[in-house]
DNA sequence: TTTAACTGTCGCTGGGCGGTGACATAAACT
DNA sequence: AGTTTATGTCACCGCCCAGCGACAGTTAAA
């Protein structure tokens, strides 16, 4: 084996990278993850010390989170959106095509709901930050809407894509949704749309 | 300990709900159960032959899922829905009440974004059989309302919902929503009103 | 009463786990 | 050159796991 520490290093993070995407938190262990790097596991306490160190890393090392251009699309300012609800609306189901694809991030939403550590703590960091930072995007909490909470459509709808997506992994369906074609996410999709702009719609006349 | 083997039997299943509820699916195992138990583990595989068949039996013999009329609320012919709106906002409301107080359900509903198993397999088949009789007791999908996709509403806060009761095990808030307190969970039955009635009362017309 | 079946106890195997100490060898410095 | 330091290898510990075989105490039938 080539003694190189920073490469070493890297191959267990891809290799913790791998192994989030191939089989989840489930067996994600100090064992499991010297074998997939291909590396004796002294060297990862020795590199960080521990296996929460190495999730650490993952978080602030890799691109887990999908940017704000990700998010908004490209060409928006995000501190100022010309039409709120079009920007909701394509956050929103952005969010859903970002999450679909990033299987690690999957995994850590996944592992969110059954343990804190350090990386699911930032992950939920994030995903509040993220969650005001379009709020005040949005800025539609004044004037024309009465009696709103856009807030709490934006979480329950969010909610609801991340919880179809972990949820493709072991089911086929949910509540009769195909989440194994495209025509079942984009039947999802439709309703975002036709949801948020009716519960605006809604909101803005009375 | 007495020789009573029905006895012993019923001790196994509560010690495994116990254990559901105490841990979740993640040391779910032969051993452990049989120390919860207070049981030689010999006797689980003597009387039920192997875990997965504790969980059919678990998923058979105990109350995990709420009942329709828990759903619909009591007086309720579930084939003959008078009021199509307002019975959709109610079922997904108690929904989310009745998860909210089920910590055996949640463990389950976890444990499915984790693995397949029997008693997984058989919570995801319960899931889409009421989904489907509720989407029949409703019978909006025809005349009054076009284009329109309730199924996929159905689905989307039905998910939302559960992944936010989820979540409120390991997480404070939800973007922006306290996961902890009886207004944050209000400000989530609230939206889901506003949010199904804006929906219809936007597809009746167009 | 003898015998058979049932119920529960004990201890073992083989394996994976997280974690650690001792050692070998390559690289870098003096 | 020789010495030190860093990097990687190996063998081991104690623990828990799933699963199995042998046995002991109880019960009920013959």
């Amino acid at each position: 084996m080539k003694r190189d520490k920073v490469e070493t290093r890297e191959r267990i993070l891809k290799a913790a990278e791998r192994l989030l995407t191939k089989s989840g938190g489930r067996d994600f262990g100090i064992n499991s993850l010297a074998r997939e790097a291909g590396v004796d596991k002294v060297l990862i306490y020795r590199y960080f010390g521990s296996l929460s160190e190495v999730l650490r890393a993952i978080g602030e090392e890799t691109s887990l989170w999908p940017s704000t251009v990700d998010l908004f699309g490209p060409g928006v300012n995000p501190r100022r959106v010309a039409d709120p609800e079009d920007a909701l609306i394509r956050v929103l189901t952005n969010s859903l095509k970002e999450l679909r694809r990033r299987k690690p991030t999957q995994e850590v939403a996944r592992w969110e709901l059954f343990e804190r550590n350090e990386l699911t703590e930032k992950f939920a960091a994030v995903r509040e930050k993220r969650g005001s930072e379009l709020l005040a995007a949005l800025s539609i909490d004044s004037a024309a809407y009465p009696e709103i909470d856009v807030g709490a459509v934006i979480a329950l709808v969010h909610a609801g894509l991340t919880h179809m997506v972990l949820c493709s992994r072991t089911a086929d369906k949910y509540l009769g949704i195909d989440l194994h074609s495209n025509f079942g996410w984009g039947r999802l999709e439709k309703t975002i749309d036709c949801l948020i702009r009716a519960y605006l719609a809604g909101q803005r006349k009375g």
